[in-house]
DNA sequence: ACAAAAATGTAGCACATGCTACAATCCTGA
DNA sequence: TCAGGATTGTAGCATGTGCTACATTTTTGT
C-alpha cells in the first residue's frame, strides 16, 4: 500500500516492462534484478520480499494502464456505445496494448485464488476501465454493459477465437443501433 | 494428443480434481501423484513427462466440461439470449461450476504465451461453448454476443466486481429484449 | 572529519522442482 | 515353470527458487 521511495521507483519501470513482456507467473527475482540492472539481492533489500514487490510491481503497471487510458481519445466528446466499443477494440489490436490486457487477464485469473493484493489490484483496475468507460459513453448507464463485452473480446481473443470476437462485435453493432 | 490408456483414465481423475482445485500453476508432480495415490516416478513413467500430463489433464478438464454441457439444459428447447444468459449465469454461481469456470480462465491467459497444446485445449473449448449457445438460442446468429458477454460476466466475477457483472446482466435485458 | 547509517557484492543455504539410475517385484505367455 | 516384459519403490541429481550472513564500500549528518 505504501507509495514506492524514488529508489524503488527507478527499478520499477524496468521490471514492470520485463512482467509485460514475460507475464507474471514467470517473474522471479534473478531475471527481474537483470533487467533492472541490480542483483536479487538488492532487490529484497529494497522491497522486503518477492510478494512486497510484486505488489509494487502490479501497482505500477495499473498505472501505466490507467494513465494510458487517460490519454487515450480523451479530447473526443462522448459517443454511442457500439462506437466506443469498436475504438476500444482497434486500440486492443496495437501489440503494445495486448500485452497489457494479457497481463490482466493473467492477474484477474490469479485474483481468483490470489493474496489480498492482487485482488485489490484487480478490482482497482476494474474500477478504472469502469469509470473511463461510462466517462466516454453518451449513456453512460451502458458503462456495465460496454465493459463486459469488451472482456469478453478479450478472453476470446486470447484463446485464439478471435474470429469468433470479430462476428459479435458485429452483431452488437445491430443491437445496439445508436444507444 | 494421443487418447489416454485405461491405466492413465484411472489416474486423470483424482489428478484432474486436484487441479480444479488448486489450479494449474500450482500444480507439481509430486501433489499430483499424491492425489492420484501414486509417485512422482510414476507419473513421469506412465505420461513420459509433465508437459504430456499436464496436456492429458487439461484434455480431460475439457471433456468434463463438455459432457457437463451437454447435460445441462439439455432437455429445454430454443429461448431467447437474454433468458439464455440469465439462466447460465446462475449456473455459473454454483461452486463446482464456478471452479470450473476459474480454470478456464487461468487456461486461457496460459494459452496467450503457451504451448501448443495449451492453445489447442483453449480454443476447442471456446469451440465447444460456442456450439452449445448456438444449440440453444432461438436465434443462433447471436450465439458470438451471448459467449462474449458470458466470457466478460466471468472475468468481471473474478476480478472480483460480480456487482458490475449483475448490472451489466440486468442492462442487457432490455436491449436484448425478446431475441 | 568522522562515526553512523545506507547501500552493495559475494557466497551460500534450504527447499521445491522435473527427471533419472538402479534394483526389485509382479504378471504374462509359451 | 520360468524367461522377459511391465510395473513399482528408493534414492538422488541438477537446477531454480526466495532469502540470508557477512564483509565491504558509499553516503550522510553533525
Amino acid at each position: 500500500m505504501t507509495a514506492p521511495t524514488p529508489t524503488q521507483a527507478k527499478l520499477l519501470m524496468p521490471m514492470a516492462d520485463y512482467v509485460l513482456e514475460n507475464g507474471l507467473q514467470t517473474a522471479s527475482l534473478r531475471p527481474l534484478a537483470k533487467a533492472a540492472g541490480t542483483s536479487d539481492r538488492m532487490l529484497i533489500y529494497h522491497f522486503d520480499s518477492k510478494d512486497v514487490l510484486l505488489g509494487h510491481i502490479m501497482r505500477f503497471i495499473a498505472e501505466q494502464m490507467a494513465t494510458g487510458l487517460a490519454t487515450t481519445l480523451s479530447s473526443t466528446g462522448p459517443m454511442p456505445a457500439h462506437t466506443l466499443l469498436t475504438r476500444v477494440w482497434d486500440l486492443a489490436q496495437r501489440s503494445e496494448m495486448r500485452r497489457t490486457l494479457r497481463i490482466w487477464l493473467e492477474l484477474t485469473s490469479m485474483a481468483a485464488r490470489g493474496d489480498d493484493t492482487t485482488q485489490a489490484v484487480a478490482q482497482d483496475i476494474a474500477d478504472r476501465f469502469l469509470d473511463w468507460t461510462a466517462a466516454h459513453l453518451k449513456t453512460p448507464t451502458l458503462a456495465p454493459v460496454v465493459l463486459t463485452h469488451f472482456e469478453g473480446l478479450v478472453v476470446l481473443q486470447e484463446a485464439g477465437r478471435a474470429d469468433v470476437a470479430n462476428q459479435s462485435l458485429a452483431a452488437l453493432k445491430d443491437i445496439l443501433g445508436e444507444r
